[in-house]
DNA sequence: ATTATTTTGATTATTTTTGAACAAATTAAA
DNA sequence: TTTAATTTGTTCAAAAATAATCAAAATAAT
């Protein structure tokens, strides 16, 4: 039995059972219990199931809208607990601005019952966060179905009109020459949300430190506070910057 | 059972009770007091229930929002009858704006195939589009999540921003004496989309001809033209203002 | 056939989870 | 107010799961 059969039979069963246990499917699959959590993992990594002490669960369809699945189930873990971290930043009555990328969009789950108003461009918050105590405001403007959120001139005018208390940013990466997107509109519009809050935080995973992408936005001391689980040494010359640095 | 598991349970069970009890819960999910007492205390640091002695509740018991679903499925024959020959009128190229309203969000089954543009407030419409051919825009401002839309000083001068080839409006009732709404916020919104487009559609099912709710806050001769399933000879009425009235 | 590459399994050390015991704090009762 | 009963936080230990390392087996490439 292979690998991508073994993954088939996995998925399979996940999806009529909801949670497998390791020491089970090591039977049913006749291999050893280190493969089975190897081949959890690996499927983990894609998205494409939430991995337990002892086995995995399906990722709740519910709990996120569809497409947005596999990019906002990869690093669970780390996104998780990054943005536990930053919740408790959020006090009631905060205005925040929210970013449209798969971490900052786990923050929702962990503000869902704070008095604060959320303004956001992401359509999965928007959806996360549509009967909870927060209250919401629409970036308008151009939607981008790829992206799941409105970006463009009107969105990026819309910000203009508001000022938040602290904006939660994400990027596609960060090195001590700056802040780097895939896209300019992207790049745009985090500009936008940073200009127009008191306090930005960046939330990123390990995999964004150092790394350089297509375009360059701006510089580090864009952010006030970087909220990361990585420990690379490239974080102590953000510091040196200007720019807060949180390890969770 | 797991940690991720539990904390599902929990959440679900205190969604469904209001609170919870240490001894029951204990019992319940097969596990030690000290282990859902830890459960409840990570899920309290997460601001998802408020710890209490013994057990925890709810963090503000919110009453069940609105759900748009229900309102949607009433007279879906009629709606969809009046959608269906609404969506004839309606061509590739087109900018349409879409209203709030339950009958106008049954357009959206008829035109995922069409290449247009459409330029809405309602958050079921841009879900029930978001992976279609239609290019969508966001109208942005405060979100109402009882009527799952934007509303709002923002969202009118957005839609100012615009044209739109085509209106699609629903209203609560409608006379010879003008348009009728539940609340302002409404009305200024259908008034917004009616003064920035070159023709207004009126979607409504017979339930809405001939009533006066709330207030008034306009014409009929705001209207171009009346989709409706209603025989009421008060239609007879409207065409002679000028409204052209299109029976399905 | 031989060599490299990938996959799998076994072993060990480490981490995580869970439960038990007991003192401190809180609530309820007298 | 004082006393009794619960609940809680803390510390520690056991059990389970995991990561890491290395060897064996299977597969692919030369």
């Amino acid at each position: 039995m292979n690998f991508p059969k073994r993954k088939q039979l996995i998925s399979k069963k996940l999806d009529q059972v909801g949670e497998v246990d390791i020491k089970q499917l090591a039977e049913e699959l006749n291999v050893s219990e280190i493969t089975v959590r190897r081949d959890l993992n690996q499927l983990a990594d894609d998205g494409l199931l939430y991995r337990t002490h002892g086995g995995a669960m399906k990722v709740d369809p519910m709990e996120v809208p569809y497409q947005f699945v596999n990019k906002a189930a990869k690093n669970v873990e780390a996104k998780d607990a990054i943005c536990r971290t930053a919740a408790r930043e959020i006090m009631d009555g905060d205005i925040i601005f929210m970013d449209c990328g798969s971490t900052v969009f786990r923050l929702c789950q962990f503000i869902k019952n704070k008095k604060i108003k959320v303004i956001t461009n992401s359509l999965p918050v928007i959806y996360a966060l549509q009967n909870s105590l927060v209250s919401l405001n629409i970036i308008g403007g151009e939607f981008n179905a790829e992206r799941q959120a409105v970006h463009g001139k009107i969105a990026n005018e819309h910000i203009a009109r508001y000022h938040a208390t602290k904006a939660f940013l994400g990027v596609d990466g960060i090195s001590r020459n700056g802040l780097f997107a895939n896209s300019e509109l992207e790049a745009d519009i985090t500009q936008a949300f940073a200009a127009n809050s008191s306090k930005t935080y960046l939330l990123c995973d390990g995999s964004k430190i150092g790394k350089e992408t297509y375009l360059k936005f701006g510089d580090v001391k864009m952010i006030d506070t970087i909220i990361t689980n990585s420990s690379s040494e490239e974080l102590a010359g953000f510091e040196k910057l200007g720019t807060q640095v949180t390890k969770v």
